[in-house]
DNA sequence: TAAATACTAGACCGTCCAGTTTGATATATC
DNA sequence: GATATATCAAACTGGACGGTCTAGTATTTA
């Protein structure tokens, strides 16, 4: 039962899996769900349509496989901050450079295309709207939490921490997440991102240090 | 010319107008924009598909005309804040009363609904979304930018005051809207919005202490 | 070599849909 | 009443698309 047994006659080809996938990707993020066929799929993966439903059971599938996929790419670093760094850096350099990240991530054009493409199909697919919110925000609330538990060496409640980091995100996005999805917003420059960071951090502090002094 | 030159023939049914406005919007809404069909916008408004035709060019310029329509309905109520009352009043109350009201925005299943709507076509219709942004949000934030300044009574910079006003707001917003516009989040009670509002307009005081004595 | 499976290219099916056309009826102005 | 337009009902056009089928070729294991 457990041993390997291997199917008869030709395997699939794994590198076409990945080409289907790959070209599926773009195309969702880039048209929509609706606005790609399968067709075009198979069209832009060098392959006829018969092996992309020999991979895939439906164009559904396709979606969800594209989706989770592309999940993985889009948390925050923040590896680094927990690591032997963390305890070199302020509270403040820290926030900015978790901010820096954060910011960078909110105009990331295919960020910004996946967030579209979730929303859009969040009736008709919750399932992957969640797996698609664990895997980013969630993940990435749930590690600068972490961080921020950590400077408050114990003074600091675990949920107060929490509400802090999703209020540090909520300030960094203002008005701006919404406006890149709705398409009214350019990126802005590194300057104006680091000036933005900035001020968003300097506010938490201001709110850091009323509740962790109590 | 500038005499009122009335056309020939049958007039137009203004009703008919309406009741096709209004079927398609609550399609559009319901279904999303490629969902919904001409056939089933004609039978919902129990009128002939040549009707609806005789009345909006396209089924591109329907919809434009659906959400424009909705988007009058979508704004905070801040006449009563800068009127009589507002100077009986603390700041305080102020925000936790606009606040009430923007959570119960944000909870609102056909505001949600509106959003996921100009997002999904943002890239294809950015005239609508520009259109949305401003005759909602940023009437929103105006108004509210304005009862902030008040307040402030001159210590207060204009672009300060706004910047108050886009942080009251996402502080509010939180992780909330995203989740709602994923699907992922169930409306609050009555209580827990209180709760919420209450927490962030504390906040906001913070900030805005911090920010007018300087 | 034989059996089994993958893959290709393209035809094919059924459905859906935006938009048009037609022909009859209704309602307005002149 | 004559003319012009609106409305209806229904058929129609043209095209897109999800998914299946076929027939031939390639690749793997037994």
């Amino acid at each position: 039962m457990a041993t390997t047994t291997k199917k008869q006659g030709r395997p699939k080809s794994e590198e076409k899996y990945h080409l289907i996938l790959h070209a599926a990707s773009c195309l969702f993020l880039k048209e929509g769900f609706a606005n790609t066929s399968m067709d075009t799929v198979a069209k832009a993966s060098g392959v006829s349509k018969q092996t992309v439903y020999s991979h895939f059971d439906s164009k559904d599938a396709l979606f969800k496989a594209a989706i989770t996929s592309k999940c993985r790419s889009y948390q925050l670093d923040t590896q680094q901050l927990v690591s032997s760094t963390a305890h070199a850096l302020s509270l403040t350099d820290c926030l900015i450079k978790v901010g820096s990240q954060f910011m960078r991530l909110l105009q990331d054009p295919e960020a910004i295309a996946i967030f579209r493409v979730i929303i859009a199909e969040a009736v008709h697919s919750p399932h992957v709207a969640t797996l698609f919110y664990q895997a980013g925000p969630e993940a990435s609330l749930e590690t600068l939490s972490n961080v921020i538990e950590k400077f408050g060496e114990g003074n600091l409640d675990r949920h107060i921490a929490q509400q802090l980091a999703v209020d540090y995100c909520a300030l960094l996005k203002g008005e701006f997440h919404t406006m890149m999805l709705c398409g009214i917003q350019s990126p802005l420059s590194d300057i104006e991102i680091d000036a933005h960071v900035r001020r968003a951090a300097e506010k938490i502090l201001l709110l850091f240090t009323h509740y962790s002094r109590r």
